[in-house]
This record gives structure tokens, C-alpha cells and sequence, in this order.
DNA sequence: ATACTATTTGAGTGTCCACTCTAATTTGAG
DNA sequence: CTCAAATTAGAGTGGACACTCAAATAGTAT
């Protein structure tokens, strides 16, 4: 894989394999689908990838990172800005929200590399959570506050989860009263 | 389905069913190994059953049903009771618990007849926190009651997400944690 | 006991899946 | 321009799946 044309083709089966995911899930996605929706045939995808697993890997890794708001505020953001950032990314980015919940879900039954991945991602923003709410206030015993992050970043999967399955469902209203749970 | 032996062969096969959901998960739940485990043949299930997913969602309305207390405590329990409720099931039935939020995220796409069901489910549930809740707090508006009841089942099908990726997870706790979205 | 069903058997069907293989075509470095 | 390597085409493989069916057996009402 080293011509521009094979990058290409690439390219365009991660997306493919995104947006399947989103409209389908993941049993819903299989490489029939996929090819068809990159305009490609099987033997093009397995000269570029080794398994569907692997490229449901690959194609995952965007929507999993695109949950957290942006890396380089990272230590100075308040509760606030990290939950406006979700709300954001789950109202502009649905479909990337969508995928990231029908991993999870999906995870745990089908494949450990996917579960690994996935819980390494909600500690790293648990962390975040937890750092956010000490910085608020700064006398709390740091246990508490990882466990009231813990338990808001669960809760707002919830809301993503519902809104994935009622799409009028307002993310926003609902994680600004899960924001209570950390701050009492 | 009238002789005795008849009615006793569909037990065993929901029991089969139920168990191999509970090991195995769904995917993991094919009608042969739903068959060995009830120690029947497939012309046997399907001389009692119409197809895999009526068994199944025979199989799990027991299960969805033990989400709820004891329906004879409606109109009488407290938030803290259905809390309770929720808790014990999804300790003691973690993988049905999973089936549930899987089913519940696979939306339309699989089974309409399943995510139907779960789907009325939910909005019996919500009203029941609401109610619930009203009790609690009689002067609270009952618009007000219905959204945190919302954000409080939403939030606990998060908890439930959580647990079915990582078994650890301590639903207990974080569960009591959320009761404070919807009584502040 | 008879006759009529319910039940069980178990081999079999068609479909869909991830994945493979060979041959043809395209690419671009020298 | 040449040629080896990269890329594509597309038919094909083997296995797993939900589900069927005709024949054998067992249950029960009369």
C-alpha cells in the first residue's frame, strides 16, 4: 500500500465503515455493506486490511477520540466547559456519538481489544472529569471526587444512549441537570 | 400446544433460553445451542415457537418486568424502593440487564417488535419515577418531576451501560449518587 | 382399542457471513 | 519505455445460521 490510489480507497472504507456503524451498528455492518458503500469489491478491502476487525478498529479510533473536547485545554477547563463540549459534540457530531455508543455496548461481548480500548478512553475522561471538579473545589477529598465523575460520566453515556435512540431527545437540558450530580 | 409434555418442553426451552442469554449474551444465543441446553431439536422449538426472537422476547419479558418492583406496590412506592429495585436487578440479572440496553440500543434495525416493547417500557418507567417522585414533592410541578424522572432513568441506563463493559463496576453506589438528580 | 392430534425426530435447505485466490489492470520509479 | 509492484476485479469457499419438512412416535378423548 504505498500508490496514492491505495490510500484513497482507504480512505474512503474507514468512512465507509464509519457511517455503517452509525446507521447499522455493528452487527449491522458487514463487508458486503461496507464495499458497497466505498464502491469497492472484497478483494480490494482485504488487499488493505487484514480483517474487518481491523478496519472497525481503525475506522472507531475518530469517534472515540472526537468525545473529548479539545486535548489542549487539558488542565484548565472547568465542569462546565467539558460538559458544553459533550453537548456540543453530541448535537454536531450524532452520528460519531452514535458510533461511540453502539461500540460500547457492543464491547465486552465481541472483542477485548475494543472493551480495552474503551475503558481506557472513559478513565482517561473520568480523570478529567475528577481534575475539573477538584480545581472547582479544591477541599474535596479527591476519592469523592472521582467517584461523582465516574458517576456523571456514566450517567451523560446514558444520555447519549437515549438521545441515540430518540433523536429529539435534548442531550443538552438533561446533562446540564446530570451536572448537579458532581456538585451537589 | 395442548398436551402436557408440550408445555413442559416450551419451559424448558425459555429456561434454556434465559441461560444461554445469561452466559453467552445474544449473540452468543443461537437456536442450536438454545436446543442442546433444553436437550430438544429444532423441529421441537419450532413446533412450539414461531421463531428465535418470539422465544427470546418471551424469554426476556420476565426479565424486563423485574426491572420494576412488585407492580402491586404502584402508586405506592418510593423513589428510594424503585431505586432499590433497579439495583437488585441489575446485580443479580447483570447479563438480562445487558440485554436490555442492548436491544434498547439496536433500535428498529433488528427487531421492531423487541425495541417496541422496550421503548413502552421506558415510558412506564419514567412515569412511575415521576409519580414516584410527585409523591416526594407534592408542590413540584409535574413538568419539572416528569424531565428529572427522565434524566434519572437515562442516567441509570448509563450505570447499566457501564457495568455490562466492565463487571466491577459498582452499580449500588452510583446509582444512590443519581437519586440526587431527581430529589436535589 | 381406535382414531385423531400433539409432539419429536433429524436430516436437509437456502442464505449470509468473513475471507481467499487468480488473473487482469494500473501505477510510477529508473 | 519498461517492468515490477501495487491495486483491483469478481467468482468462489467453507462454515454457521435460522428455519423446514416428512415421517415416526407418544398422548388422550371417546
Amino acid at each position: 500500500m504505498r500508490y496514492k490510489a491505495g490510500l484513497e480507497t482507504r480512505d474512503r472504507i474507514l468512512e465507509a465503515t464509519r457511517s455503517q456503524i452509525s446507521e447499522s451498528g455493528l452487527e449491522g455492518t458487514t463487508i458486503k455493506t461496507i464495499c458497497e458503500s466505498a464502491g469497492v469489491l472484497p478483494g480490494s478491502f482485504y488487499n488493505l486490511f487484514d480483517s474487518k476487525e481491523q478496519a472497525i478498529l481503525t475506522a472507531v479510533r475518530t469517534a472515540i477520540d472526537a468525545v473529548d473536547p479539545d486535548p489542549e485545554h487539558e488542565g484548565k477547563d472547568t465542569l462546565e466547559d467539558l460538559i458544553n463540549a459533550y453537548i456540543r459534540f453530541v448535537e454536531e457530531q450524532g452520528d460519531l456519538a452514535r458510533v461511540y455508543i453502539r461500540i460500547a455496548v457492543a464491547a465486552g461481548q465481541n472483542s477485548p481489544e475494543l472493551t480495552g480500548r474503551i475503558l481506557r478512553h472513559h478513565e482517561g475522561r473520568v480523570k478529567r472529569f475528577t481534575d475539573a471538579l477538584l480545581r472547582e473545589k479544591p477541599g474535596l477529598d479527591p476519592e469523592v471526587a472521582e467517584f461523582r465523575a465516574e458517576a456523571l460520566v456514566s450517567a451523560l453515556n446514558g444520555v447519549t444512549l437515549h438521545r441515540s435512540i430518540d433523536a429529539s431527545f435534548e442531550v443538552g437540558q438533561y446533562a446540564r441537570l446530570l451536572l448537579g450530580v458532581a456538585t451537589q
